[in-house]
DNA sequence: TATATTTGCGTAACTGATTACGTAATTAAT
DNA sequence: ATTAATTACGTAATCAGTTACGCAAATATA
């Protein structure tokens, strides 16, 4: 057991399974000490049918929490040594309804001592510890409802991941960076058009001097995200949010949020009321993000570019 | 998962088995957000390996707990990717020497993100509950290292069952349950005696009249068990032990050990200091229901039955 | 009313573990 | 020096569950 206190709560999975069967191994034992024929996976199902006259296999299944497969062949088990019976439903003829046999509910009885017995002993190893099982299952079952592991994990993984990005002011150093992860998805997704040429080629011109902004994310000091806020003064809108761009290969760490998120700071600093983006829908994990941010689609602005089929803006508080 | 809480505790072993379903259920989704290409079965080995340079299959099964062959196999399909490499012991050629290779090490690097993230979804889960899984599982672990299940389950029911027990004097209307439960087992293992007749016949002069005793055991008021308490005066010993039978219905229900409890008890108030009894070793369950109520063996007493090859004392204190 | 979709459930194949078993190598015992 | 027992570990069969799939019945839709 030392093992797993050294490897962390990573293998939590394999030492549940662990305890599961050192559990689960004396199950058929104890039916026998009671003379009871019958394995223990019946039991979930066995033990619905005691509390309702009868159930189709698939409302079991949901029941107990097992596919219909399962309880199919559990059925089917228990059929054999005549524990239940079946019968098809006159008015649906698909379902098969499930009720115990006069063997079952004997069975039933007999093994109600058998049921005080476990529970009791259940109970006293939950006195004999600080920390209820019981209870902790209850808890984690409710928690992994309301957010799965793996939604906690990707969190955690964007926390850590927040931290090691950096966003820095543009710099002449850059103009490479800036021009080729753009490069990179438009050609990808789209064609390049004449006016990416004219911002990517000379941003210092086209964007900074005209009262715009260039952000960058430095990932580990690595230079793997871009964002252009650019001026635009046609009386609506104060910037628009344009030249996104974020490496495939660093794509999940949270880098084209803080990105983002960091352009908005930035025209919320520089008095701005309303920012302006273009899009299309086919990046659909960039549309959630302008959507996180608060951007709301708007329609009617003349745009130069052909792939734009969505335009967006967010009113700064 | 209100079905749980209603079946009670019987059902900690499937309940035990859908959590570790849920928790595992993510495991592989989590490596794939890392980008790491490994199953999650294999993660226990893999872990063991970064910790030591190399291990063998039986080595690392014992240290992850698995069997040899789950193992054996995982340690093929890493092999498969490339991530282990295998090498026969020099020394002893039926060791197969596993190792991580150039690629494990690498992945092992990578890994290590994944395991920091994934420790702290946990310690979420674990800050938001009453209860400590994580604690409860090791303390579970310990508890039934102690004692299994089973046995605590064994314990409860003989407690139970004894509360069922009731031991009472002998009645005349007793005498014909007294003889069958007798030359039942007599029967079933050996043949009848001259003696048996004598005494089974005819108790009330064979044995009570004689200052003996006899005592019944009833279970939810059907005489189950009977047993006397024969007066001697030899000398050496004040009673034997004899007579003694449990219908086979009624076997592991304690009723052995309450009714020869009992009888002893039943001397001790007679002042006796010293009890006898024979039997014979094939009776094993009878034999070590003695020794635990503290019968040593003797040898060199004469005896009148031919089944008789052991004979015990009880030193009353 | 004809057609498409959904539902119930059985069969088949897969999965991640186990136990059972066989073989070869090593170690212990006579 | 044999012979017996133990150990390492691979293969096969089994187990309790799953997902995938297909058919038939029921329900929804056009």
């Amino acid at each position: 057991m030392n093992f797993f206190e050294e490897v962390g709560k990573v293998a939590i999975g394999s030492r549940l399974r662990m305890l599961t069967d050192k559990v689960t191994e004396d199950g058929a034992q104890i039916y026998k000490l009671y003379n009871i024929d019958m394995q223990p996976k019946w039991f979930p199902v066995f033990y619905a049918l005691t509390q309702v006259k009868e159930k189709t296999i698939t409302e079991l299944a949901k029941e107990i929490g097992h596919s219909h497969p399962s309880v199919s062949k559990i059925i089917s088990e228990m059929l054999k040594k005549g524990y239940v019976k079946e019968a098809k439903d006159k008015t649906d003829g698909r379902r098969n309804v499930v009720s115990l046999s006069k063997k079952g509910i004997a069975v039933s009885e007999k093994i109600k001592d058998q049921l005080i017995d476990v529970n009791a002993a259940v109970e006293e190893i939950s006195a004999q510890s600080q920390n209820n099982l019981w209870e902790a299952i209850g808890e984690w079952e409710f928690l992994l409802e309301q957010k799965t592991l793996l939604r906690r994990v990707i969190e955690k993984k964007k926390e850590r991941d927040s931290l090691k990005v950096e966003i820095v002011d543009y710099q002449p150093k850059y103009q490479e960076i800036f021009r080729s992860l753009n490069v990179e998805w438009i050609s990808q997704y789209f064609t390049m058009e004449e006016s990416d040429y004219k911002a990517l080629d000379n941003p210092q011109s086209y964007i900074l001097d005209k009262g715009g902004f260039i952000l960058l994310a430095l990932y580990e000091g690595e230079p793997l995200g871009v964002c252009a806020l650019i001026k635009m003064n046609d009386g609506e809108y104060d910037f628009e949010l344009a030249k996104m761009a974020v490496s495939p290969k660093a794509q999940g760490r949270n880098i084209g949020f803080l990105l983002a998120n960091a352009i908005v700071e930035k025209a919320k600093l520089l008095g701005a009321a309303k920012i302006y983006l273009e899009s299309n829908t086919i990046l659909k994990p960039a549309i959630n993000l302008y959507h996180k941010l608060g951007f709301q689609k708007v329609a009617g602005k003349p745009t130069p570019y052909t792939r734009c089929n969505i335009q967006m803006e967010l009113v700064v508080k």
